[in-house]
DNA sequence: AAGTATGTACAGAAAAAACTTTACAAACAA
DNA sequence: TTGTTTGTAAAGTTTTTTCTGTACATACTT
């Protein structure tokens, strides 16, 4: 292999791992460790799909490693299983539109936690207005307790509406709307 | 203590701590464990201030614990030292504003890391275009390649400008035009 | 000034997470 | 059927994170 050929490439190379690199770091801001924000960041400049053992090859970690990095990836929505004729192994390649990422991952995200969170909400809430029903059973400070309760309930709940209409506004898209992707054509 | 005000007593503690521990859980998505979770949902049922030896006295940790724990939640917006006449102790209490903690905390993690993956993705085009200039020294495999590497690059440079715009608005407080507080009141 | 209270840096222990090796089940090949 | 290949579960190891106890600097009190 000539010199200057071997050159080149590795300057290509190079430009490309610095990205992935970055990638790789600053995915915990999809809750997954720099592995497999490394792997994602392989596949995204790969032109052709990997299986587990192109990707054990390519970062030096075990199948198993691979196998439940995919999987995670998958099930963020970030990867897919691709199927190609007469190949026995699993393919595998990046899902490449990051919009659609960034609003599904938060979306899903947050979708679960209010929902767990409003359930807990309501039930305290109820328990606290069953108690106040009857005021001439309770102390004043008793009372006064119970307001203050509730009142901080009561705003979480319109928090959590707010939240559940923005991601409403993601989920439809209408978001685009609201902030453009091509900010020349609005 | 009469057996019914400690029943009392019981279902508004109760009722709060359901609801301090479903927040507790929840807090990861601010990227913080939940015993930084727990503290802050304490603090948030708090009426007054609560001193490191108040923190450390409910939550049964150490005070160094609660210490970097208050530091984390102080970075966060979360929490907020506030002064008390007369009184030696630090005294810490949560910043209610649910909705300018979400933007905050989204717009500054992202930033960092739109800043830092701009920066990346900018060397690493400059270092592509550099060498796709003089397309006479270039296999035509290299051209391609590069070429490819370059139109994501691109695409990148796109996505990242758009969560720039987003966060610009979450910044601004538009959003809440574009998703209103109240829904009642648009 | 000496003594005490307060908050945090630092080192170490405990707990949790990430990763690997081994083992095995399911699918395919011969 | 028997032998391979492929993917993953389970157990074990390594690394990282979280939490605690000690030590100490700073600031307050007398």
């Amino acid at each position: 292999m000539d010199q200057k050929m071997s050159n080149r490439q590795d300057i290509i190379e190079k430009a490309k791992e610095r990205v992935i690199e970055t990638i790789s770091l600053n995915m915990h801001l999809y809750g997954v460790t720099p592995s497999i924000g490394r792997l994602y960041g392989t596949l995204f400049f790969r032109d052709t799909p990997m299986t587990l053992d192109d990707m054990k090859e390519e970062l030096q970690m075990s199948k198993t490693s691979m196998s439940t990095s995919v999987r995670t990836l998958t099930d963020l929505n970030m990867v897919e299983k691709v199927w190609i004729k007469g190949e026995r192994k699993d393919q595998y390649e990046a899902k490449k539109d990051w919009y659609q990422i960034f609003l599904d991952y938060f979306t899903n995200q947050w979708r679960k936690v209010i929902q767990v969170n409003l359930k807990a909400i309501n039930e305290s809430l109820k328990e606290l207005e069953d108690l106040a029903s009857d005021p001439s059973i309770l102390t004043e400070s008793e009372q006064e307790d119970i307001e203050k309760a509730v009142a901080k309930l009561m705003y979480s709940k319109e928090y959590y509406a707010w939240l559940n209409r923005l991601f409403d506004q993601f989920e439809s898209k209408e978001i685009f709307e609201f902030v453009n992707k091509d900010p020349q054509n609005p």
